[in-house]
RNA sequence: GGUCAGGUAGCUCAGUUGGUACGAGCGUCCGCCUGAAAAGCGGAAGGUCGGCGGUUCGACCCCGCCCCUGACCA
């Protein structure tokens, strides 16, 4: 999509000219001033322009990208997730991007304990640390204070079993024996939510905390949003998904289930890679898993918004071309 | 020009043998989210039932005319 350069990236690159001027001048008196190791983050929803704007941001602040994008983890999901091809990257370092294989499901506990440890590696190269994704649970494992409790898979495999058998209702009464505060926040027909919670419990013998802590960092941190019309969002989602089928997405999620997309539950799950699956196996025509794929990014991106809306400390800037400049200046 | 079918929420369609539209799915908007989070779950707002006139205590449902759409016939 960014091929040529537009009217309004040039007014972007002429942007960051005066940002770098700015810096130049050794002032500092934005967010970062009080900040001896912050980490910045950039969140917002799909398709907003989050890897354009870290990329910047990196070179003029001397950062490295921590990838919190939960599918960009995958190997070999590049298309459909929309990940900056090494070429691009512009010698700014990249991090937990390719980790995972499409057969292996996501965690983000584990995610916590691999980007914390890059951020500290990054740190303790006197780098600045760049956080960029819109998976909001990823974002707040990273810089909150927030702790999962364990898993195990026999057990979760045990409830979901009963939750094939039983249904939802069934193992929400359940529930509501065993811990009625988790079952009055979490809603009788969230089967995945209450597996997880008799799990903690069975798990712990403790009570599952079903609602997220408050907002508390657990480091220096500085969240910028990205802001963008509904409507033209909207009209990216959809360019940006003609553009990946250009590219060959349908080639990518064939060859990815050839090497065990379908086994991964995590992945398989993925937009527009569900879709491309659906169209494999004969229950779609090319043509609805792609309009399917913009259809579901759209509601995701809507999720996405509700998430980090939420989330008060988010300084929110216009997704225009001067986005650069304004999160430099807010920064310094 | 004629025949038939149809015009009900933004879209696709249910429905009422005449008595305040139980509407549904999708979309839209809003919210929730602690080891699958691009996943999972919930709530709300939308309709002068094509127009005009008639019959009736009362019509979206009956009658007439008109407009629009589709199919077919000439």
């Amino acid at each position: 999509m960014s091929r040529n350069k537009t009217a309004g990236q040039q007014r972007q690159d002429q942007a960051l000219l005066t940002a770098a001027e700015w810096f130049a001048d050794g002032q500092r008196t934005g967010l970062l001033a009080a900040m001896p190791q912050p980490v910045i983050a950039v969140v917002g929803p799909t398709a907003a322009g989050k890897t354009e704007l870290s990329l910047r941001l990196a070179k003029q602040l001397g950062g490295e990208i921590v990838n919190a994008d939960s599918m960009q983890l995958y190997r070999g999901m590049d298309i459909g997730t929309a990940k900056l091809p090494a070429s691009r990257r512009d010698g700014v370092p990249h991090h937990l991007l390719d980790i995972w294989d499409v057969s292996q499901p996501a965690s983000v506990s584990e995610y916590q304990r691999l980007a914390r440890a890059a951020i500290a590696g990054i740190r303790s190269r006197g780098r600045v640390p760049i956080l960029v994704g819109g998976s909001g649970l990823y974002v707040r494992a990273v810089l909150d204070k927030l702790e999962f409790p364990g898993t195990d898979p026999r057990l979760r495999e045990r409830l979901e079993a009963e939750l094939d058998r039983v249904g939802p209702a069934g193992l929400h009464a359940r529930l509501q024996e065993r811990d009625p505060a988790a079952a009055a926040a979490i809603l009788p027909g969230n089967g995945r939510r209450i597996v997880r919670a008799l799990e903690v419990i069975e798990l712990s013998g403790k009570p599952f905390s079903a609602t997220l802590p408050d907002y508390q960092y657990a480091c220096d941190a500085v969240q910028i949003g990205l802001d963008i019309p509904r409507e033209e969002l909207d009209e990216r989602i959809a360019g940006r998904v003609s553009g990946m089928w250009l590219a060959g997405f349908v080639a990518e999620v064939r060859s990815l289930a050839a090497a065990g997309l379908r086994e991964g539950r995590t992945a398989r799950a993925a937009l527009g890679y569900a879709q491309v699956l659906r169209f494999l196996d004969g229950d779609w025509p090319e043509q609805e898993a792609a309009a399917q794929t913009v259809l579901q990014t759209r509601r995701f991106a809507r999720r996405q918004l509700s998430w980090f809306r939420r989330d008060p400390r988010v300084r929110w800037l216009p997704a225009a071309p001067a986005a650069t400049e304004q999160a430099l200046a807010l920064l310094r």
